[in-house]
DNA sequence: GTGACTTTGTGCGCGCCTTCACAAGGACGT
DNA sequence: ACGTCCTTGTGAAGGCGCGCACAAAGTCAC
């Protein structure tokens, strides 16, 4: 069929990864009884520019009024049923550090369609412990959280033990994973992986930074 | 001269975005005792492809030794140096909530050339407390901080007020900015913002996990 | 009903990034 | 000293995404 071909197939990556920048802004529209928008609200609102607002949502579809805009609600429909988030997504977080417990009581998860169904440990000391209203479990109970819908892994581990933790998340059948430990995970091709990473974003902005210092400073440094 | 264009000039952004990645593995073989490295070996290492890394590597300058590969060392010099981590950036936290307080504790800063020189929050309740072994400050210090060399702002806080935060930092002169609120900021031209979303993260996982489901999931749900 | 106005959807050209393929260059054994 | 082998560095081609500019399309006022 060649009527359908853009429904939900060859979405770029570089617009689906707007995507939720625009969900995020329609919500807000919508918080704020807002009921129409055009494309160049849009772009104000996620600083985007208002052409490339209109190419992205071009892909989901013809759900835009010439010469009015976008039905705020039926917009942020198309865009959460592109995504996928229709239905909830069953999420769990291994490694209960620092970071691992701070994402466990963040609160933007359970309103953007995303469920913790799980916090996982390798530390026996840490199980049976409560971590933001769930129990700390043993990695052993991996195979049973994705009999019950388990779709998403979270890495927070260190760098160390994320391999480890990956193979395990990989074994059981989890194929999309959230990586915040710093090492490059090996997975089989139908894996997804998302990395994020403190000190490479700090390191880009340190690069940037440093252009910004101007030709003087480096001079300095090389003359040294 | 068209010799050295490429020697500090139009890196690209997309190489400055792995450079950090080729740093990190070049550490991990300098700590294995491996002195020598070939593009390959980088490339199994960080999953990046030989002839990219090869280009990456020569925006930075001639490093290699033909029919040898790249001297570890050196190689991680060069790459440090141009990310400009050649000495210490002093970087702020501001929003001492559990996110701020995972990454006030995260050790992989000070290793990586960064240095947190200040802990801030609005809330007057929490200003004297110590996380992580400093104290957290009001707002108001953070012009002493300026002057003290601070040169990048990381934003931990709800998203109400990251805005809020985000004019402060820029206002007292900070010119490079990492945002973990769940908000678009509005910023001068000459400063870099960027940003890390968990949410925004999941809903792109969401996405391509909808996609491995196939179509009959999907039909299923349309038809209900 | 008609005209003017507004905003979408998109065809096209441009520039950046990736990938291939290979010549240039250097080490090492004999 | 010389030939072989290995790996770098890069020219060229292809693909992807961005932004402009405009035609298509629908609303609103009168």
């Amino acid at each position: 069929m060649s009527a359908d071909p853009s429904t939900r197939r060859g979405i770029p990556d570089a617009t689906v990864a707007r995507l939720p920048e625009y969900l995020r802004a329609l919500h807000s529209f919508s918080d704020d009884g807002i009921a129409s928008v055009s494309s160049e609200d849009l772009a104000v609102a996620t600083g985007v520019g208002s052409a490339k607002v209109r190419k992205d949502l071009s892909y989901l579809g013809s759900y835009g009024i010439r010469g009015v805009g976008y039905d705020v609600d039926h917009l942020a429909y198309q865009i959460s049923f592109a995504l996928g988030l229709t239905h909830e997504w069953a999420v769990a977080i291994v490694g209960m550090g620092n970071l691992g417990r701070a994402l466990a009581a963040y609160r933007g998860f359970a309103t953007k369609g995303f469920r913790i169904v799980g916090l996982l440990d390798q530390d026996t000391r840490l199980h049976g412990q409560v971590v933001a209203g769930l129990p700390v479990r043993p990695m052993a109970d991996l195979a049973g959280l994705v009999g019950e819908g388990l779709a998403i892994g979270v890495i927070a581990t260190p760098a160390e033990s994320a391999q480890d933790v990956c193979d395990q998340l990989v074994s059981v059948g989890v194929r999309s994973i959230l990586n915040f430990a710093p090492t490059v995970l090996a997975t089989p091709p139908s894996v997804v992986v998302r990395k994020v990473d403190l000190s490479t974003e700090l390191q880009i902005l340190a690069f940037h930074e440093q252009r910004k210092a101007g030709r003087a400073v480096t001079l300095a440094e090389v003359s040294s």
